[in-house]
RNA sequence: ACAU
DNA sequence: CCATGT
């Protein structure tokens, strides 16, 4: 977790421009600014001299999005507290695949399965939608499901799992996990919203685990 | 491209 | 760098 601390920040865009020296300051000037282009530097010298650049050449590729500072974050507001959050995990070198999900307000654990052999990312994150759900169809809690996963999201929407991956018999148990799901999804009624976990506003998924 |  | 998906 140890990450690299720069000094200097440029600001091309904000409510004042120019070279500042502490991240607060760069916060100042940046921080819910629609459109704000901004960037650190190692050293005085290097951010003066970016400063008299266009920010394009600095900023485009390989550099993180500024969603969570501009237009996007005042759109997207924040996240229901009263929810559940899920995810999944998996490991493209073994297979394994895990998921958990967790009470958004108490960061409870509620429930976490796996690890499950030869699954995928996405049916991880589509088997977590759907246990919680399940699981909150039995509580009779009509509270929303955030998820990160695009995929997981339409593939319940759909009530299908898309998934390319080929059956054997190492991950028949875990067809055989997707099968009941697409079943309890096309048996039962829900009213709970299946929402996306907006990372590049809100930061990571709380319910993840921290692999990355 | 976007999301994992 | 690898892989899964819309
Ligand atoms: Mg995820
Ligand atoms: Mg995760």
């Amino acid at each position: 977790m140890a990450q690299k601390k720069p000094k200097f920040y440029v600001v091309w865009k904000g409510r004042a421009t120019g070279v500042f020296d502490s991240w607060d300051d760069c916060q100042r000037q940046t921080a819910g600014f629609d459109g704000a282009l901004f960037k650190s530097f190692d050293s005085k010298a290097s951010a003066l001299k970016a400063f008299k650049d266009k920010p394009h050449a600095h900023i485009g590729q390989g550099t993180k999005p500024v969603a969570r500072q501009g237009k996007l974050a005042g759109l997207v507001g924040d996240p229901i507290q009263d929810s559940l959050v899920v995810d999944a995990a998996w490991n493209t070198a073994s297979g394994d695949m895990e998921y958990q999900g967790i009470y958004l307000a108490t960061k409870q654990k509620l429930f976490l399965k796996g690890p499950y052999a030869d699954g995928t990312n996405n049916i991880g994150e589509f088997l977590a939608i759907v246990h919680a759900l399940a699981l909150l169809h039995q509580k009779e809690s009509t509270i929303p499901v955030y998820s990160d996963s695009r995929t997981a999201i339409s593939w319940v929407k759909k009530k299908r799992a898309n998934t390319k991956l080929e059956e054997t018999a190492r991950n028949a148990e875990l067809f055989a996990l997707l099968d009941r799901a697409e079943n309890w999804l096309q048996t039962h009624t829900f009213t709970n919203p299946v929402l996306k976990w907006e990372t590049t506003v809100w930061g990571e998924n709380p319910a993840d685990f921290g692999r990355k």
